[in-house]
DNA sequence: TTAAGTGTATTGGTGGTATATAACACTATA
DNA sequence: TATAGTGTTATATACCACCAATACACTTAA
């Protein structure tokens, strides 16, 4: 699904990015468990280190928890929280400085809507 | 005026995107030379080679042309230049990935505008 | 108990970034 | 002709992020 990697991005955070999108999205469900380091090092020939990597991040967050052993899984509420942890990012962090560069541009409203009705 | 480097970006990149900017906006002005290498490096406390090397990408895109001896002098005709790639990358790569961003978070258009409209 | 499944700590290689230092080739000016 | 100003190149050094190979500690189930 991942059809291919950012290289301008490392591979953990981009992996960690995408548990987060899943979350959000509804594909992983809280409760249960993320997939193996190992299976999903094995599916996109990385090393099992490089996805522990990502999935410690989400431990650091209180993301997922850990039972030795079994695994890595998604705790309760967490679908919430990453929602409004993202549009509060989102609204305080970027969407600042994309107002600026359209400006800066002289971007019109035209030039940004006509690309989503394309898309319809 | 660049107060602080950003940590997460390599300075040569910063740099010459600061250059581009300040074409952009009219600070710099086309046919005149860019500040010196070692001006720049004096005043911004680093190694005239990091600064060499944003403007190694400024004469690779044909940006600036060296004038041996002399300096580096803005080549006509780039504000456009920039100005119209700059929006171009805009559309095609940034902003369709921020509109999925929009949707994905569920943002409305009153969250959008609300800073905007502050800012004012 | 054994085998297979969890996550992870250690170690080492590679490449990018930036520095320090020096030298080169050229031009403008006193 | 000196001198000081352009950008550039070379070398060595240091540092850190990224990723891989290996080995370890733990749990579960046959």
């Amino acid at each position: 699904m991942p059809t291919q990697w950012d290289p301008d991005t490392p591979i953990y955070i981009q992996l960690y990015q995408q548990v987060l999108s899943r979350i959000l999205d509804g594909y992983i469900i809280e409760g249960e468990a993320l997939p193996s380091v190992r299976k999903v090092a094995a599916e996109y020939q990385l090393n099992p280190i490089t996805i522990s990597k990502a999935y410690q991040m989400l431990q650091d967050e209180n993301i997922v928890e850990k039972q030795r052993g079994k695994g890595l899984f998604v705790n309760h509420g967490v679908q919430d929280i990453i929602l409004n942890r993202e549009r509060e990012s989102f609204l305080t962090s970027q969407w600042p400085k994309i107002v600026e560069q359209i400006n800066r541009l002289k971007l019109s409203t035209d030039d940004l809507l006509q690309p989503i009705e394309e898309a319809k």
